[in-house]
DNA sequence: TAGATTGTTAATCGATTAACAATC
DNA sequence: TAGATTGTTAATCGATTAACAATC
């Protein structure tokens, strides 16, 4: 934590880790558990497990531990996956209808309810009981909905122009999955999954793993 | 740089992005550049960014600045991406055909040549050139071709298995789609796409944002 | 030459780790 | 009580920023 009080953006990416691990071992049946053994499973130090889960609250019990199920709970309160979510995606190419189609966000409330598509032989056509629009309806549809996230997964060149859109229809949520970094007002959150970079890195140590000094 | 000439990944994870700019520079005629220029583009600060480069070495003039098409090539050579790659998917659902028809690498010469599943419903059919084997067969296949990079797009309950068993047919580089820590020997580099990770981080900010103390 | 900008060293900042008193 | 493990402070480590001499 800084001095300001805010949370250090690498602790909120750790988050979603322990609530992974603390959800597997839920389902094991394991209903307590301690830094050590999370530090085990996550690869993260005992130390900085409790440095962590010490910025929101102390939710173990000295000479204990943690409760498997209270500490889950509380997790998945800080992160806000104890709410629901509206999600339309722009761009039904691959990436967005891969993204609709994906049911994979384990128990939490995610919902896509509608994708955004300029290509006439797209739209109309429906994903997982979301209908794929005209591009063209967007504001209407933003306007009368009241969605919480919306995906970009159009061609890297219009996503600033669209994500501009959005934002003027009061989005305050983008999660982004074109190439490029959008120019955006502070008061919205931007999350890229810059699937170039991922590769590229990949691809950075694939060439220099075990062949450094 | 650490002390043993190791080079931080929080530098590795910013060179795509050097790249990318110095990309689109060299796409619109500009011919030369500075750290201070790259600064407003990347957002990283000068000082940073002129660190980050002389790690790998001096490509700058000083009282000049820098050529772009030449850092621009001396980044991809840095990257690996003046080389070619051939990657094998395994599982063709949603995710693994996205990636199959993803063309957004840039000029990077990234090749799909198969992907694999068990499912007889898309046994056989193909993407952009690559057919889609049965998974039984991986092994075959991997033994007889020369592949890079093995991208895991499995559900999660397959992905370590999985994973094992391209690791044992010689694959040194995973990319990794699936929800899952994959445990792996300490010459075979994993580089993770997890998305719930991603979406969960966006929804903690998307929660939090502006209402920090 | 004067101005500009790099390459590089030193200073600062923040994140991680270590240590241990508190306490269940 | 003795043993275990947290919560939290202090120490360390590493990454970022600042400063400036080198030099084009």
């Amino acid at each position: 934590m800084d001095k300001n009080g805010k949370i250090s953006s690498a602790v909120i990416r750790r988050l979603p880790k322990y609530y992974r691990y603390l959800g597997e071992l839920k389902k094991m049946g394991i209903n307590k558990t301690s830094s050590k053994d999370l530090s085990q499973l996550t690869g993260f130090s005992a130390s900085q497990i409790r440095q962590d889960l010490n910025n929101f609250g102390g939710f173990g019990q000295q000479g204990f531990g943690y409760d498997v199920d209270n500490l889950h709970l509380e997790i998945s309160k800080i992160l806000g996956l104890d709410k629901k979510y509206k999600l339309v995606i722009i761009g039904a190419g691959n990436i967005g209808q891969a993204i609709a189609n994906y049911t994979g966000f384990y128990e939490a409330d995610y919902e896509v309810v509608s994708l955004f598509d300029k290509n006439p032989k797209l739209v109309g056509l429906s994903i997982r009981n979301a209908i794929i629009r005209d591009i063209d309806d967007m504001e209407i549809y933003l306007n009368e909905e009241k969605i919480d996230i919306a995906v970009i997964c159009t061609p890297q060149s219009v996503c600033q122009q669209i994500a501009d859109r959005v934002v003027a229809s009061g989005i305050k949520a983008i999660w982004n999955f074109a190439p490029k970094d959008l120019k955006m007002p502070e008061d919205v959150y931007v999350e890229n999954v810059h699937l170039n970079e991922s590769l590229f890195s990949l691809t950075y140590y694939y060439n220099h793993f075990n062949n450094e000094k």
